[in-house]
DNA sequence: AAAAAAC
């Protein structure tokens, strides 16, 4: 870490004779999963390695040393490779005025590349950020102050785009900083708490942060607090306790922010109890999730109830399919759209890997044996239900594995805030969890993410995997994969080999599934709980947990009105021309 | 394609 300081420090008064040393240790570090780079989990320092937007300004001699490293020159030949192939003629905008001659991060892997009119120019440092935009001085503070020093390139161009009252919708990698692109300009724009303003037209809720999991607000709410600290803004993680508060007009004219989950939100408005009429930010972060067809009907109702003129509205993800990005655009209002590196990838620092576990009876003896060998905790383990989230932890921890948590949405609030809280102190090592824990979370330290169930899609895959690999830090992913998942590997591959890395090649020779594979797949029913029939003794604890979990779904379909009519429409089978293909 | 998640 205090090497990269050095380097991606102020290029002005590098002495490459005095830091010889450090350089030297660095580059040898560098390919070697870079030891010296994850030292210090709670670090916020962005490496420059990840700052791909100032790698295109900087004219130091970092770039000329640190391209010695093997892992450069890797990067470098893959990139070649893939201009070869001559893909990806969508991200050809700005290439031009990035390119750089010598750069050991290709600008072409983690390019910028903005659509749209009138763009704003992107701002290297948070100095000129301060200077040119006049971000409040307590902000900056605590910007420092939370170990913030260097924008990252989503930061760089998202930041000044919200600012000057812009619509955008912003791609960024996993692990790039998202979270405070949106929340720096918009508390910046708050200024004086609401509190504490006396025009009677001004009232309720300023700016609202949706996001798709209770565990994701919490923590977009927990970095709004850092940001806000020193004034008296009201931010509100929006709960059922907190909801009721807000029953009451008064109490509900004089929250600033609120940071909240789809459903919650539209109970509330349904009751009355909620007023947005004066929203002017509306953020939606994983955007498309949250524009999927559970989540859309809700959304578009409280984009609706979002009805003040100037409201601006903003989306983030990591990753954007077409059809999500469509249902975006045509929310937005004169968009800018930005992307950073390539859409629906996977950072390069995440080492990915595909393991053949033939069949649903022989991942756990492969996941024993994975245990068995040495591996860096955290690990997160991903699994296709809520049943073989409990029940793989239950098997793990029976097996003598330590320190094995379980965190899925059929446990109560407080299992689950337990978990997250064992797991952001080190006490998990490994966690077994389902789609639930995918996007957003940010546990800085996971070093390994395994999907022992394979992903559904392509942007599940890229968000679980995403859970390491982040701000900088190397992580790695395996992938269990059996003879039903077949059908799907190609996709995963070809996201592995758009990430620069390698796969085998009988895997990229396998055929696009046949419409008949796929139906087929459909009709394959996964098993309900892991090794259902080897753990005799156990089936009981497994069971109640399981019952627990079916319970609350149950409780929840027979009362949320909303959420009846959504899941009803999901299982209305889809004609084949309806899809978007 | 398909489970999960949202109250």
């Amino acid at each position: 870490m205090e090497t990269f300081q050095l380097l991606s420090g102020s290029g002005v008064h590098f002495n490459k004779s005095k830091y010889e040393k450090d350089v030297r240790l660095f580059t040898k570090a560098k390919p070697r999963a870079g030891h010296a780079l994850r030292d210090d989990p709670s670090s916020h320092e962005i490496p420059a390695e990840l700052d791909f937007f100032k790698y295109s300004r900087n004219t130091t001699g970092k770039r000329k040393y640190s391209s010695s490293s093997g892992q450069s020159v890797e990067k470098r030949r893959r990139i070649d490779e893939e201009d070869e192939e001559g893909d990806d003629v969508e991200e050809d905008l700005n290439e031009g005025s990035h390119r750089q001659k010598d750069s050991e991060v290709s600008p072409e892997k983690h390019r910028v590349t903005s659509k749209g009119r009138d763009i704003p120019e992107a701002v290297d440092t948070f100095e000129v950020l301060q200077e040119e935009y006049h971000i409040p001085s307590h902000i900056y503070q605590n910007l420092s102050k939370s170990g913030y020093k260097h924008p990252t390139s989503i930061q760089s161009h998202a930041v000044p785009i919200i600012l000057k009252s812009r619509d955008l919708a912003a791609i960024s990698p996993t692990g790039t900083g998202k979270t405070l692109s949106y929340l720096l300009p918009v508390m910046a724009t708050l200024q004086a708490p609401i509190s504490s303003i006396k025009d009677v037209t001004e009232f309720g809720v300023r700016a609202l942060v949706i996001a798709p999991t209770r565990e994701l607000a919490h923590q977009i709410h927990n970095e709004c607090l850092k940001l806000a600290q020193g004034r008296k803004w009201r931010i509100v993680l929006f709960s059922k306790a907190t909801a009721a508060t807000l029953a009451d007009k008064n109490v509900r004219d004089k929250v600033d922010v609120i940071i909240s989950t789809p459903l919650r939100l539209v109970a509330s408005l349904q009751a009355g109890s909620l007023d947005l009429r004066n929203v002017r930010h509306l953020i939606l972060d994983e955007a498309d999730r949250l524009l999927d067809a559970e989540f859309l009907s809700q959304i578009q109702e409280l984009v609706a109830a979002c009805s003040h003129p100037n409201v601006q509205k903003v989306v983030f993800s990591a990753t954007l399919p077409a059809g999500a990005e469509k249902v975006a655009m045509d929310m937005l209002r004169d968009p800018i759209r930005v992307v950073v590196g390539l859409k629906d990838t996977p950072l390069p620092l995440i080492q990915q890997s595909l393991t053949y576990v033939a069949d649903d009876q022989s991942k756990l003896p492969s996941l024993l044996t994975y245990f068995s060998k040495p591996y860096n905790p955290p690990v997160l383990v991903f699994t296709s239900t809520q049943p073989r989230a409990s029940s793989l932890a239950e098997e793990l921890t029976m097996n003598g594995i330590p320190n094995v948590d379980c965190l899925h949405a059929g446990m109560t609030k407080k299992e689950r805030d337990d978990s997250v809280s064992r797991m952001r102190h080190g006490q998990c090592w490994i966690l077994v969890s389902t789609e639930v824990m995918a996007r957003g979370m940010d546990f800085k330290g996971v070093r390994e993410v395994i999907n022992y169930d394979f992903p559904t899609s392509i942007q599940s895959y890229v968000h679980r995997i995403g859970r390491t690999g982040r701000a900088g830090r190397e992580g790695k992913a395996v992938t269990f994969f059996t003879d039903e998942d077949a059908p799907f590997l190609k996709s995963i591959a070809n996201v592995i080999l758009q990430a620069g890395q390698s796969v085998p090649d009988w895997i990229l020779k396998l055929p696009k599934p046949s419409k008949m594979k796929r139906k087929a797949m459909g009709k394959v029913k996964r098993p309900e709980v892991v090794n259902n029939a080897r753990k005799i003794g156990r089936q009981d604890a497994i069971k109640r947990r399981d019952m627990i979990a079916g319970s609350k779904r149950r409780k929840a379909k027979a009362t949320g009105g909303a959420t009846q009519r959504i899941s009803e429409g999901v299982k209305n089978p889809r004609v084949e021309e309806g899809g978007s293909g």
